[in-house]
DNA sequence: CAAGCTTGTTCAGAATTTTAGATATGACGA
DNA sequence: TCGTCATATCTAAAATTCTGAACAAGCTTG
C-alpha cells in the first residue's frame, strides 16, 4: 500500500510564508488569504506529518519548535525544486531545447571549453547539457548519429553534406617529449633525423576512414586518446605532437620539451563547430555556438 | 503579484505515476482511482504549465512529449525531496534530534572520523551533521556552551562537572621533523640534547589555562591549529610531536622522519568522547557515540 | 490596570477542486 | 469488419479548502 500522505506543495508552501513572516495573520497578508485559511493549512499539515511545527504551548506567537525548523528546512528543499521545475518549464514554453548535447574533440582546449559552459550555464541555468569528449571522427559521426547536437572538432574529419560549420581558430601543435629523450634539445640524436624514433599519434579504432594526421615517423604508435599520448610522453615513451594549450603548463614546469623539427609541418589544427542542418540546435545552443565563436574573436584580439 | 501558479505534489505523482506505467489507465489502477481522475490530473497540470507534456496528435497511446520528459526529470527531483522532507519526519516523529552537531579534537585520526560518520550516514540518512575542528580546551568550551552536543578531545581538557564522558583509546604522540634537520637520525646533533631545539607545540589562543602538552624545549614556537604545525615541520623548520597516524604517510614516504629522544615522555595523547549531562545526545548521537566505542574495541583486538 | 489592538483558533456555510462512472471516439489486431 | 483496449469528455456527487465572523488570549499603551 504507497500511501505517501497527501503533502501538497501548497501547505509547504504556507508554512514557508508563515516562517518567514514570523505570523499567521503576516503570512495571510502576504498571501492573501484569510488568516483562517493559513491556521488551516498548517493544522493539517501538523496532522498528516504526526508532528507539531509550532509551539502552541505558552504564547500565542508562531514560534517554530525544534522540530518545525527542521520542517521548514525541508521545505524550503522541496520549493526550491519546485521552483525549478517552474523555471525549466518557462524555458521550454519559450522554445529551449530540453537538453544540449555537445561533443567536442579532445584537442579543443579545455579552458576555452570550460569557460563556454561557464558562461552557458549562467545564462541557460535550466537547459542541462550533455558532454562527450571524443576524437577524430567519432565527432562527426556522433553529429550525424543525432547523438549530439553541436559538435566542435578538426574540420578535416567534417564531410560537410548535410552539415554546417563554422571555423574556429585552430590549436598549435607541437612536438614534444620527455626531457631525457634523444631528440631533445642537448639531446645526443643529430637533427633531422626525427624519423628513426618512435612517434606517438592519435588514431581511431574504426576500420574506416584511417588517415592520421602528420605522420613523419616509420616507427610509430597508435592511440585512442589524447590522454593516453599525454601520459605516455610524460613517461618519456616517444615523442609526439600535442596541441599547445595542453602541454604549457608540462613544458613550462620542465616535465616536457618542444622539440626543434624543421620537417615538422603540424602546424595547426583546424577547430570547427558544427551542427546538422537537418536538425539545428534551439536557443540555447545557438547561444553556445555564438559564444565560441565571440570567444575566438576575442582570442584574436591579441 | 507572486502567482507561482498552484502545482501539487499529487499532480506530479499522477505524472510520474503515468510515466512509469505507460499509460494512464496504468497509472489509474496503480493509484487505486478511476482514469477519469488521472487524465484530469494531467490535463490540469498541462494547461497550468502551459506545454503539453504528452504527444496526443496521431496516437491515442500515452507517449511523453520531449517536453514531457524534461518536465517527468524535474518532477522526479520534487518527489524525492518531497520523500525526504517525509523521511526526515518519520525520524523526527521516533525521537530523532534534528541535528547532531560535534566537536572534534585535531588529534583525532581522521580515518576514524570518516568512518565513523559514514556509518552514521548510513544508518540516520536523514539527520544532518554539524562537525567542527578544534583543539584542545575549545572542545569543553564547545561543549558547555551548547553549541556542540558531542565532543571528542583529549581527556586531561575535560574537568568532568556537568560533563559525562567515556575514555576512547588514545593516539600515539611521536617526535618528527624533516629529514634534513640536526636531530634527525643521522643528524649532526649529538642524542640527548633536543632541549637546544626549536620545538613546534600546539596551544590555544585563550590566555586561561595556558599549560602545555610535553615541553621538552627551551626555545619553543606556540602554534594555534595541529595543521599549521604540520605544515612547519614537513617545511624543516624544528620538530614536534606529531599523532602518529597523522604523519605516518609523510614518514612511510620519507618527507618526515621520527625522532629518537630518550627523555621523549609525550607517549599517549588520550582521547575520549563527552557529552552533557543536562541535555544529553538523542538517539542518532547516542548512536554515534557507541560507534566510535565499538570501533575502538574493534581496534583494540589487533 | 484597563482599554485597544493584534493574533490564533474555531465554526458553519460557501466556493472550489477532485472524483467516479457512464459514454463517446480513435487506434490496433485478428 | 468487428472486438478490444485506451483516452477524452461530461455530469453529478464527494471531498477539500476558503471565507468571514465570533471568540479567546496575548501585547501595548495610556
Amino acid at each position: 500500500m504507497t500511501k505517501p500522505a497527501p503533502l501538497s506543495l501548497d501547505q509547504l508552501q504556507v508554512l514557508l510564508s508563515v516562517a518567514e513572516a514570523g505570523s499567521f495573520a503576516g503570512a495571510a497578508r502576504r498571501l492573501n488569504r484569510a488568516t483562517s485559511a493559513v491556521s488551516y493549512a498548517v493544522d493539517t499539515l501538523e496532522s498528516q506529518l504526526g508532528i507539531a511545527l509550532f509551539d502552541r504551548g505558552t504564547t500565542r506567537r508562531a514560534k517554530l519548535s525544534t522540530a518545525g525548523e527542521a520542517v521548514v528546512a525541508e521545505a524550503k528543499s522541496v520549493a526550491y525544486s519546485a521552483q525549478m521545475l517552474r523555471a525549466r518549464v518557462k524555458g521550454l514554453r519559450e522554445g529551449l531545447e530540453t537538453e544540449v548535447s555537445v561533443v567536442v574533440d579532445a584537442m579543443f582546449p579545455s579552458e576555452r571549453l570550460v569557460e563556454a559552459l561557464k558562461n552557458f550555464h549562467v545564462r541557460f541555468p535550466t537547459v542541462p547539457l550533455r558532454l562527450k569528449l571524443e576524437a577524430l571522427g567519432e565527432i562527426e559521426r556522433s553529429l550525424r548519429s543525432g547523438t549530439a547536437v553541436i559538435g566542435i572538432g578538426g574540420s578535416v574529419h567534417m564531410k560537410s553534406e548535410g552539415l554546417r560549420s563554422i571555423q574556429l581558430a585552430g590549436v598549435q601543435l607541437v612536438p614534444v617529449a620527455a626531457p631525457g629523450h634523444p631528440l631533445a634539445p642537448g639531446g645526443r640524436a643529430k637533427p633531422g633525423a626525427p624519423r628513426e624514433h618512435l612517434q606517438l599519434i592519435l588514431t581511431e579504432q574504426s576500420a574506416t576512414d584511417r588517415r592520421d594526421f602528420g605522420v613523419v615517423s616509420v616507427n610509430v604508435w597508435r592511440l585512442g586518446d589524447l590522454a593516453s599520448k599525454h601520459a605516455l610522453l610524460l613517461a618519456g615513451i616517444g615523442w609526439g605532437g600535442m596541441p599547445e594549450p595542453m602541454v604549457r603548463a608540462d613544458v613550462d614546469a620542465g616535465r616536457l620539451v618542444r622539440l626543434q623539427m624543421p620537417d615538422w609541418r603540424g602546424g595547426v589544427y583546424p577547430l570547427q563547430v558544427a551542427h546538422k542542418n537537418d536538425s539545428p540546435p534551439g536557443p540555447a545552443g545557438q547561444w553556445l555556438i555564438e559564444c565560441l565563436i565571440a570567444q575566438d574573436d576575442a582570442l584574436a584580439r591579441f
